[in-house]
DNA sequence: TATGTTTGCTTAATGCCTCTAAATAATCTA
DNA sequence: TAGATTATTTAGAGGCATTAAGCAAACATA
């Protein structure tokens, strides 16, 4: 063997399948995600129609397999901001993985709205899904960050009695679902932040917030000004107050 | 003439277009966006395909007329919310109206889904486009509750001059596009809370947050409280302070 | 009331799509 | 080298969007 892992044949299959993928990435951004058929998938990378049946059983599971790879690719993204800053301190990480991720999705504004508003089929919400997988992984790296601040610098959090009923119930559900790594009051305070972030880039790239701005990177700042102040962290751009 | 205005060739278009409408509707909330094809919907309404082009000039057309009258029904459903509280407060109002925004969301979560996610074609963004204007009246109705609250009660606001000059100039602009009713940091504050609002929402529907929570009526309200609290007024739920 | 236009609808046909089936060529394995 | 596996092809069924051509009922009007 002269390089990678495998036989030949699963190293040319490996090939084919990241040509593949950069042919549905190509039509997707060149010519928006209704052209992204198989027959057009096929017909760039050189292979007539049903060929690609012999790679995935079907359409749906194709874009599922493409967009859990854009998922990926944004959570190694993230993580790469946050190792190449592994001595900081964890609120300068923070920060920089959430730069990273609008940064991605400015970049890439078709993956990024393909992964958020694209195949919403039940199928690709069950947790064995490639997709639901990937997602996973790109969720748990802010919860990760927060963890660890969590440990090393508690964030003011809430009274758990102060939180009505039903929240509780379920926030309780959630802290036992990532191991009680959190308790239910921080792990609210994490969702908070979690949602405004990530909901603001949503609405950003599938441009529901055209009408009134044009570049929304000052509002994001000024969100994750928000998160930074709920976290109870130093403004993370200044050296030292 | 025995009822309604037109001749009687008009009402029977009028009737069949609601008949296609409806048609549109059902196989969307029963079978999901993909199955709502110009021959389903002309089988539904027992009509055989190429028929509906005497109604609809292409799928884009019938996708976007029926997706701008989901918008006019869930803005009718937040203007109605305001009227019966005519007489209240405007900081009721503008908590009953967001209310309703949330119940009709709910209550037809495909049909939302869709006006959000479905047709993001830059075609549909174009402001001439019926959905552009539909959408427009939507996002006018708080608008207009916070321009009534701006010049009764004036919320707090931001010093300019702590505005990123980007986002000052963005904010000019949109402040001038709503004829200045609201000063450009009057304008930050309302933009800030309807992006936490809406956003919340799409997340919700689009089951972004389905991870952690199963039932997202206690947050809803949770950011409500907070938008209360940015536009300076007393808890709404409370007869008097 | 007779006539011509408008309107609503039908069938036929094109070209695209997904996906299955059967057949063929190339490549590995033993 | 023989058999199994893999990659790929063509043929075809069935669906969809859309256009074209044509028919029949309803309407307007002279």
């Amino acid at each position: 063997m002269t390089a990678g892992t495998g036989s030949r044949r699963e190293r040319l299959r490996k090939a084919t399948l990241d040509e593949i993928h950069g042919a549905v990435r190509t039509l997707l951004v060149e010519q928006g995600p209704g052209a992204v058929t198989i027959n057009a998938v096929a017909r760039q990378v050189g292979m007539s129609g049903p060929a690609l049946y012999h790679y995935y059983a079907s359409h749906d599971e194709l874009v599922g397999a493409v967009t859990a790879g854009f998922l990926r690719e944004l959570a190694t993204a993230m993580e790469q901001a946050r190792e190449t800053r592994a001595e900081e301190p964890v609120g300068r990480r923070i920060v920089a993985v959430c730069r990273a991720m609008r940064a991605w999705a400015i970049a890439h504004p078709a993956e990024f709205g393909w992964i958020f508003a694209g195949p919403i089929s039940p199928a690709n919400r069950r947790p064995e899904s490639t997709r639901h997988r990937a997602g996973q992984r790109f969720e748990q790296i802010l919860l990760d960050l927060t963890v660890e601040l969590w440990q090393t610098r508690p964030f003011p959090v809430p009274e758990p009695d102060e939180l009505p009923e039903s929240l509780r119930t379920q926030l309780a559900a959630y802290s036992a679902s990532i191991d009680g790594r959190l308790p239910l009051e921080a792990a609210h305070v994490f969702l908070g932040c979690w949602t405004r972030l990530y909901g603001l880039l949503c609405m950003e790239i599938l441009h529901q917030l055209d009408f009134a701005y044009t570049d929304l990177e000052p509002v994001f700042e000024e969100c994750l000004r928000e998160l930074i102040g709920a976290l109870g962290l130093d403004d993370p751009d200044q050296p030292a107050a």
